[in-house]
DNA sequence: ATATAATATAGACAGTTATCTATATGAGGT
DNA sequence: ACCTCATATAGATAACTGTCTATATTATAT
């Protein structure tokens, strides 16, 4: 339980996945459009999005070619009930 | 901004320190009776709670010999707006 | 079938983290 | 002053993280 919620902390402490966690509150967002906001490579990207569909906090859907990433709300209401009960 | 959240959930991003909430949940502690509760030496319960006070998760008072930890409502609940805004 | 575009994986590497042992500091009691 | 107890700091180290380059995979269009 504590390794479950110390995961989900560990994904949403790297500022660059904070940060794509507000991009996708806004919007649904493939990956390329993602990339263009941050000054990382392709590969590290999909090495945050990875971490963040691992947690949880994001989903994918392939939709041809390219994936489309947006955040999990129900985790979210997870995170901030455990939070509410410290 | 970023770089100011990632740093409080990197905090809570190891399960002793998630645990160690919870137990100051329950009441404010000292550091020799959290050690009680877990297999690790003393300078390594010392270096977690130098990162919680750091995050401003928890605060300390020095009571004597001794130093009392308790939780920082206040920043709990600036990170559950925090969550809530996502 | 080939080319192109989007994404993922593998391997390398520097920096960070969590842990330990050993030692220091600080406060109280005798 | 000295001893004891509680906590902090220093230094070492193995494991983990975030990043890169190079390459693979997958889907679509020609």
């Amino acid at each position: 339980m504590y390794e479950e919620y110390s995961n989900i902390f560990k994904a949403l402490s790297d500022p660059t996945r904070l940060k794509i966690i507000t991009m996708l509150k806004e919007e649904n967002l493939c990956a390329c459009k993602i990339l263009e906001k941050f000054n990382i490579t392709q590969p590290t990207l999909s090495y945050h999005m990875k971490i963040l569909i691992e947690s949880n906090l994001v989903k994918s859907a392939k939709k041809g070619p390219w994936v489309t990433y947006s955040l999990n709300k129900s985790k979210q209401k997870e995170i901030i009930k455990f939070l509410e009960r410290l």
